[in-house]
Parts: structure tokens; C-alpha cells; sequence
DNA sequence: TACGTTGTGCTCAGCCCGAGAAGAACGGAC
DNA sequence: GTCCGTTCTTCTCGGGCTGAGCACAACGTA
């Protein structure tokens, strides 16, 4: 029990757990991190925020941007927000912008197997964050190496974790994008399998939440809204049938009574724009189609 | 960075982090615990285990079962299923009857603000566990006082943290529950907000998962599964269409072929028995009906 | 000016859902 | 044994939502 003791130790461990409650430093060597899954659109592909390592283990491999929990200074959700700010750089641009407020950021899960690092038993807490199209990191900060990747380029397969600092396996194909030649990153630790997490929850959360307006800017039109869609499910839509739900489903956006001042890159006319609106939840949902046939593995926590 | 080890410290806190890496016992007084919202069926309506607190600070307040996490032992699926065990008492009844094995759990979330706990940051990650009707739990073990409480005993609002060790506040009027005079019960530190999360994910994840059927045992029938949906989402449901809906959803429910030896308790046919099917979600979803017009408020990561 | 592209709205058929009812099987009271 | 209320199971019907296709107008580009 988080908090159980007992006025005298009464059974195995208990001892322990008493001890531990007063002085952790004397029983328990564990460290807290919060690693941050930060999601943004860029050029209609669904694009991830890593950083680069800088020594063992899996050195020069890529990892979430994420850092130690403050004790006592902070919850979870700062240290996400704190991490995702100084990674990114974006407190500046942020305070300029309020760009960061637009942020949505949500607990993903936690993971914590023993060796999942090599060099003590470290408890990590994931965030997923869906950003809009977000500036470039900006070097000068702790981050001396971000950058925004296309998830499409990443291995997630179940990684091995043996790999210590080797270079990255090359031996499968590339993922869905079609630059072929550039082999897929190898994420360190067991982060491909948060960021395959990570996806899962994004996309199963698009069907029942408004949040997909979370990775466009305040006002969007919705052929932005499909797009966002699309990227994520990586389906194509109906527009009809797509415009009538989206209109049709109450609280998802409002109208601003405005038009964008041209049309499509490729023709066309006009688009109404929109802002999100107050609902917080789809009702009825916008289920993604298709899902038949193959093995239902999606997430849905 | 869950684990970025600069060769060498470059920005503000970067020294502390690094120190940090190599020994946390300097650094991170944090604690990381496993807290278990563990749910089963009663007489018709939802119970979760709870445990009483034999020593300050909350004393005799009731809390969830839970403890410190084994460093380098154990994952925390595994410290979750430990410690569900031990306070249950279920270790030993699982093997005779291989109950534990029908038991879900899953993640529920991760609670870290620094003040929740008086005398140290402490982290807890929350599992959540649905499980059949299972026998009190034994003393003997760990668990000097656990019970199995209806939820609708238990006041869930905010709580306000001030309390420390008083008698409950006994203001407000009772749960849904028909027994009166019985002032609802308050549990210590957050876990009130915990639980209130895992009643919302149990409700949520009824509409898209099978897992009402790990409230039931083995075999059951569709009436069975029906009262589960009812207790959990306090709602009656159409018995016509809840029997078509099962039977229409693939992978669901598998008929035994057999049927019950008797009728209801009031009268009745036999009902036909099934045993759960291999689908891991529900399609399409069994949605709960009339949420219209309340304040959608309802979680669903 | 011509043409391809795209936003927006419409129609139509099919599916699913809520509501109601009917028939049959059963337990309990008399 | 008989009657009555209960409940499991199946059926029907009407409305709403969805997928698919199409139409029209507005727009950029050749």
C-alpha cells in the first residue's frame, strides 16, 4: 500500500516498507523520469520530437526528450511541460506566441521493468503531447540536439534490447514513407514501444475526442481538420461524408463566419474557417473505417 | 531524458541529473509505489477492495491496497499482481483454483504531486483489476483489515487534504445506496481521485471491450453479463436489444451450448450459457445509452 | 480561356439502434 | 395440480447515422 504503516512491522517486508517510508535513501535506489511523446503535423505527415544521445548507453541513437523528476518541487504534469519547454525550446516562443497554451499534454503510461537501463531501475512516466506546427528546436538550450522526425521513419518493432551502442541494424525495409535507402532509426531504450504506444492512444483518441483540432492553429478550415485525420490514420477520407460529421457532431468546431483569403495550393474554392469548440468529447463518436478483417490490436485505455 | 547522460554537464541542472544517474541515493528522495483499484461484483452492485490504515497520517481512514515497488526486483505489472495477491490473500486460492489467472489488470494512471503524500514525494502508479466474485479476504497476510466496500458507500468528491487524522466528515447525505444513516466513507490521501478515475476508465472501457466478462466466472449467461453492464453504468438496459447486441458483436461471446440447470431466483427460463470469446474489442462498440444533455465529463484515454 | 482541383451540399440505400411486443419456460404461492 | 408473475429469447418497426456517389461552384494554373 502506497502509504501503509503499520505502527510495528507485522510481516515480510514490512520492516522495509516502514523504513523506507521515513528514509528512501537507505532502501530504495530508484529514479522517477518523465519522458514526453510530443506529436505535430508537419507537410501532412505525422512527425515526432527526439533527441539525440550523447553518450552510453545507446549512444548516437535517439530517444525522447524527457528528464528526472524534481522531488518535492514538482508533479508529474510540470516536469512534462517543464521538459517539453526547455527540450523544445519553445518557453520563449511560447510566452511570445502563446503557442504553448494551444499544447495539449496527457499521462500515456508508465513504464518501469527493471532493465529496461542498463545502469539502475528507472521509472519512467510518459506524456503524449499534440503540438501545432511548431518551430525548428532551438539550440542554446539542454537540448543540444533535437529535432522533428516523420514517425514513418522510425523502427518500432518490439527492438531487441541487447543493442547497447552498436550501430543501428539495417537489415528491414523502410517504413511507409517512400524515401527508400534511408534505413529506419532505432529508438533507445524501450522507447519505440512508448512512441508505439503512444500512436496507438492518439489514434484511438482522434475517434471519440476533439483533439485533433490540437495540432492545428487556432483557426483551420476542415479540410485542415481532414488532413490531421488523415495523417494520423494514415486513411483517406470522404470529404463529403467527413464535412457533414464533423458539422454535424455539436461542440466539435465553431464557425468563425470568415473564409481563408485563398484556396487550395492546387486549386479550388475557398474553405470556411473554424475554431474548436467547447465539447471535450465526440458524441457521436468519428469512428475510423475499415478496421475489419485485420486483428483488432489497437489501444484504447 | 529518462536517461540522457551528457559526457559532460553543459546546462543548468544538467550536473544534478547526471549525478543523479549514477547515485540517485544523493539526489531523488522519491518514493515509487503500486496502488490497486481492484473491482468485483457483489450482490449486484460494484465493490472495491480497500484496506484500513493502522497508523497516521490518515489513521483509520480506508485506502487502497498497495506498496513499495522492489528496486531491480520486479516490473510494475508485477508489484501490482504481488501486491494484489498478498493483501487478498488470493495467492493461495489462486493456485487451488486458478482464479488469479481470470483477474484483469491493466494500468490506470500515475499520481505525483509532491503534497500527496505528508511525509515524502511519493509516486504511485495505479493499476486497475476487475475481477469475479471472489471470497473476503483473508487475514493472516499482509492485509490486517481488508474489505471488499460498494462504491456507492464511498464519498469520491474532491477531498479536501486537510484532514489528517479526525474522524470522517459525516455533512453530506449517503451513495446511491439504500442504506441510510451509513455517513459515505473518506479515503486517505487520493486515493478518492483514483478511484474516481478507475470507475470512469471501468465505465468507459465496457463500451468498446469485452472485459465485463472478467467480472464474471468462467461460464455465465447473457443476463449475466447484462448486470454487469447495468451495475457498473447504473443504468437498466433493454434486455431484447442487449441480447441481440452480444450476439451480433464477432468474437464477443461463444455459446457452451448448454444452458443453467435452473431459472432465474424469481422465475424464468433458463438462460443459455457462454464462456468469452477471443475478441480483445468490441465491434461495433456497445454504447451506453442517454449521455446526452449531462456535461460530457466522462474519461477516455 | 480552358482545365483540373477542391470545398460544400445533396441523394439514396443499407445498417444499426431504441422501443415495443409476443411466445415460451420457469419458480413460487395457493 | 393450478395459477400467476417473472424473465429469457426472438421478432418487428421506425428513425438516425453511415458510406458511396454525384453535382455545382469557386479557384489556381497552364
Amino acid at each position: 500500500m502506497a502509504t501503509d504503516d503499520q505502527p510495528a512491522p507485522t510481516g515480510p517486508g514490512a520492516e522495509q516498507e516502514w523504513l523506507a517510508a521515513y528514509d528512501p535513501r537507505a532502501y530504495a535506489p530508484i529514479a522517477v523520469t518523465v519522458d514526453v511523446v510530443a506529436l505535430t503535423l508537419r507537410h501532412g505527415s505525422l512527425h515526432v520530437l527526439l533527441v539525440e544521445r550523447g553518450g552510453p548507453p545507446y549512444q548516437g541513437c535517439w530517444a525522447l526528450p524527457g528528464g528526472f523528476l524534481r522531488a518535492g518541487e514538482e508533479g508529474l504534469d510540470e516536469a512534462a511541460a517543464r521538459e517539453l519547454a526547455e527540450e523544445t525550446g519553445l518557453l520563449s516562443a511560447a510566452e511570445a506566441e502563446t503557442r504553448l497554451c494551444r499544447l495539449h499534454l496527457e499521462q500515456l503510461g508508465t513504464y518501469g521493468t527493471p532493465e529496461r537501463d542498463p545502469r539502475m531501475h528507472v521509472v519512467s512516466v510518459a506524456y503524449l503531447a499534440f503540438a501545432p506546427d511548431l518551430p525548428d528546436p532551438q539550440a542554446g538550450t539542454d537540448a543540444a540536439a533535437a529535432a522533428w522526425h516523420p514517425v514513418s521513419d522510425l523502427d518500432l518493432r518490439p527492438c531487441g534490447r541487447s543493442r547497447a551502442a552498436g550501430a543501428p541494424a539495417d537489415t528491414h525495409g523502410g517504413g511507409v514513407d517512400g524515401r527508400a535507402g534511408t534505413s529506419p532509426l532505432t529508438l533507445a531504450f524501450d522507447h519505440a514501444r512508448i512512441l508505439s504506444d503512444g500512436l496507438d492512444r492518439v489514434r484511438a483518441k482522434l475517434e471519440y475526442s476533439p483533439l485533433a483540432t490540437a495540432f492545428l492553429p487556432y483557426d483551420f478550415t476542415i479540410p485542415d481538420l481532414r488532413a490531421v485525420y488523415e495523417a494520423v490514420w494514415d486513411e483517406k477520407l470522404h470529404p463529403g461524408n467527413f464535412h457533414r460529421k464533423v458539422l454535424s457532431v455539436p461542440g466539435f468546431v465553431e464557425s468563425t463566419g470568415t473564409t481563408t483569403e485563398r484556396g487550395g495550393a492546387r486549386g479550388g474554392p475557398r474553405a470556411r474557417t473554424y475554431h474548436a469548440g467547447d465539447a471535450r468529447l465526440l458524441h457521436p463518436a468519428l469512428l475510423r473505417p475499415t478496421r475489419d478483417g485485420t486483428a483488432a490490436d489497437t489501444e484504447a485505455p
